[in-house]
RNA sequence: GGGCAGGUUCCAGAGCGGCCAAAUGGGGCGGACUGUAAAUCCGCUGUCUUUCGACUUCACAGGUUCGAAUCCUGUCCUGCCCA
């Protein structure tokens, strides 16, 4: 449970987000509007509740929904907040029902049960109809759920996640995972997407299909401009240049370029100190400890300036530079890390 | 309030006095292969230490013991059943 303060921080988070894709403009005629429904429930005393709405559901009603039984089935047990959890979605709908006119809930499929709940009120207090409308949780192929609490997930916000880690994202994509996330992620019309399809399946080694995903995706979240620099930023670190292009970069198209990419800052006294990579890595926050940093080392997992370290002897200094003041790591193939020093 | 079963490292889950920083699986991270895929294979996965090793961990607090994740006592928490 999230305190109060917390709340009021998601909720305005969440708006300054959506307010990128959605109108909030009252003036115009079909504006979007975000409510709260701690704005109506908390006039309402559970006794209220209890006696106006909880008598028209029954608990078998409650206890027969598949979250609940499985709930219950389980070994964990499900408190009375989680139960009654249903009835709160619930009385939402209603509520907008009657004061918004609001006539249709959406969610994803593991809301249907709280949905229904919901038109199931608004028929028995109001003598109405209310729709629902769910739709099927997005999956990897592996069967594990596409969600926020996943690992190796991104985020709209670009403080988050950069476009260019955004871009990323959707490039690496797996082939089956990318046929169905294109059709779910993107306005392509049927035609376009099975032509594209087709294609990819010709040569999949070029990925059509997952540089087309990543481009409408980034395209729409952060714009043109942002998934053109995502574009560039990756044919510099993946594309055939070498360190050398790197290099002839003058500082300033280099940060610039590498917008999007993770950055460190190391006050110049730790350079000049010329401190092992170790703990170089580990007290800039690149690694969280220095056994995590050494490990990596020494499983050939990390690059300075393009190349693999050779050891955990390397010490980092002027020489470890690769323009005026910033370097350049890599953890993995794909993790790019730029230091600054400042 | 009574009875029973439990609380182990990211998760699941073994261990039930020394061989335990703790099996196994999953996840994560790294490597090889490749297409910045997938599958497969290999390594790592408490902290510090180049190594030897040191230190802190098995709900919490005490205790028994040369020695405790393992035994005892109390506390807190979770699940199930009864009232």
């Amino acid at each position: 449970m999230l305190d109060l303060d917390t709340l009021q921080h998601n909720l305005n988070s969440i708006k300054a987000q959506l307010e990128r894709y959605l109108d909030f403009d009252t003036a115009k005629p079909n504006y979007a509007e975000m409510v709260n429904n701690y704005d109506w429930f908390k006039n309402i005393s559970f006794l209220d509740f209890i006696r106006d709405v909880g008598k028209h559901i029954t608990v078998n009603y409650m206890m027969a929904k598949d979250s609940v039984k499985k709930r219950i089935d389980g070994d964990s047990g499900m408190s009375f907040t989680e139960f009654s959890y249903q009835m709160i979605q619930g009385y939402d709908f209603y509520h907008l029902y009657t004061t918004k006119n609001c006539k249709m809930q959406m969610g994803g499929s593991d809301q249907w049960g709280n949905i229904v709940t919901g038109t199931e009120l608004v028929r028995r207090m109001g003598g109405g109809e209310g729709y629902a409308f769910t739709c099927p949780l997005i999956k990897k192929k592996d069967g594990t759920k596409f969600g926020k609490s996943e690992s190796g997930n991104i985020w709209l916000d670009a403080s988050k996640t950069t476009p260019y880690e955004f871009y990323q994202f959707w490039l690496n994509a797996d082939d089956e995972d990318a046929e169905n996330y294109i059709r779910i992620f993107t306005f392509l019309d049927e035609n376009t997407i099975n032509t594209l399809i087709a294609d990819h399946k010709l040569d999949q080694g070029k990925r059509l299909l997952q540089k087309k995903l990543a481009q409408e995706v980034t395209t729409f979240i952060h714009g043109e401009q942002e998934y053109a620099f995502a574009i560039k930023t990756s044919e510099i670190l993946f594309g055939n240049a070498s360190i050398d292009t790197l290099r002839s970069l003058s500082e300033e198209q280099l940060l610039k370029v590498m917008a999007g990419v993770k950055q460190y800052e190391v006050p110049a006294a730790v350079l000049a100190e010329g401190k092992d990579v170790v703990s170089f890595l580990a007290d800039a926050g690149i690694f969280p400890s220095k056994g995590e940093a050494r490990k990596t080392i020494q499983g050939g997992g990390v690059s300075l300036n393009g190349a693999k370290l050779a050891g955990i002897e390397v010490k980092i200094e002027e020489a470890s530079l690769l323009t005026g003041n910033t370097m350049l790591f890599q953890k993995g193939k794909k993790n790019y890390i730029l230091v600054r020093i400042v």
